[in-house]
DNA sequence: AACTGTACCAACCGCAGAACG
DNA sequence: GCGTTCTGCGGTTGGTACAGT
């Protein structure tokens, strides 16, 4: 047996609503409330509305302090930083952008931060491909061009970007976002060659909910905003800002909750410019990363993932009660 | 001017979990 | 403890505006 329907749905008005009935629902709340119950609520003023409907509708549009459109490089920051540490829980983000709601944050990350992203990586693996060919070409020279059609696509520009190595055990759902959390985290690829620091990052001891550094009195400041301050209270990362627009990724030793000898390790790699930052790429003769078949393992994640080797998730649970306070 | 493609955003839908009797 | 009802959430859809051809 199904569950029973919330409302009449033959009876009820869908689609856009008018002034009229943001009128009615608005009056109706602002002088009672909802009653703590939304399904009576539009019977009780005359709407043929869905209890339901009527409460997305005051949520999303009608009830105060709500903001429109106009995210600022702040707002975009603190969504991209939580994004990458808890997902897509756009309620939980929401209550870090006062006057938005998760809808809002939900439709903006979606047709507009998510392309943003997607541009950047795009934009970035092309520098990446034309640097490696270039290489490629002094190294092999005129054999290169027998041994490389012109239309094969190399192996590694295969491989989608690598899932955030800093975050070994995220929940699978984050680790389906390889692409983008990948990007903001542009360095992790470039872990794998390491096979000594795979291993420190994989075995690394995420704090506990105990151990969280949350003290926004660390923040550092950069030419773009810092995810660090976060509103003074939520840090993922306390040691890592980015700019978005510039892409510019910042490590600060010692600061925060990743290894010095990482940090160390990271910032090293930020240094070099981007054609010299992946060069030397051989992961197909990792022993930690190749597989029987041959191929890479940028994109396999999978034993990383699940395999409870840190208290990440615990990490993770405890970054959200933070927000949740 | 007409048509088409794209971006944006409001609203809907189904599900999970809380609350309640 | 169990079934029902309600709320809140996240994914998705559909309508509208606007730009490009």
């Amino acid at each position: 047996m199904g569950r029973a329907p919330c409302c009449d749905k033959a009876n009820v008005k869908k689609g856009p609503w008018s002034p009229e009935e943001d009128a009615k629902l608005k009056a109706y709340i602002e002088q009672h409330g909802t009653g703590g119950n939304w399904i009576a609520l539009p019977q009780k003023i005359g709407l043929k509305r869905c209890g339901k409907s009527c409460r997305l509708r005051w949520l999303n549009y009608l009830r105060p302090n709500i903001k429109h459109g106009g995210f600022t490089e702040e707002e975009e920051n603190i969504i991209c930083s939580m994004y990458i540490a808890i997902g897509s829980r756009w309620s939980i983000i929401a209550t870090q952008l006062p006057g938005r709601t998760d809808n809002d944050i939900k439709n903006y990350w979606n047709t507009r931060l998510k392309k943003k992203l997607m541009a950047k990586q795009r934009k970035e693996q092309a520098a990446c491909h034309t640097g490696l060919l270039e290489q490629e070409m002094k190294r092999e020279g005129s054999s290169f061009l027998v041994n490389h059609t012109l239309n094969q696509i190399p192996y590694w520009a295969e491989q989608p970007l690598a899932a955030p190595m800093m975050h070994p055990h995220r929940d699978a759902h984050l680790a389906g976002q390889d692409e983008l959390t990948g990007l903001l985290m542009k360095v992790g690829g470039q872990l794998y060659n390491d096979p000594q620091l795979m291993n420190n990052v994989i075995n690394y001891q995420y704090p506990t909910q105990d151990q969280l550094y949350v003290d926004s009195s660390d923040a550092v400041t950069t030419s773009g905003a810092s995810v660090n301050t976060l509103n003074g209270n939520y840090n993922p990362w306390p040691n890592m800002e980015y700019d978005l627009n510039g892409a510019n990724l910042n490590i600060h030793q010692g600061q925060g909750i990743i290894p010095v000898e990482l940090e160390a390790y990271l910032n090293n790699l930020l240094r070099i410019d981007g054609s010299e930052s992946h060069s030397g790429i051989d992961i197909g003769n990792s022993s930690t990363t190749s597989n029987s078949a041959g191929s890479t393992s940028w994109g396999d994640m999978g034993s990383l993932v699940d395999t409870p080797v840190s208290n990440f998730d615990a990490y993770q649970k405890g970054m959200l009660q933070k927000v949740a306070q």
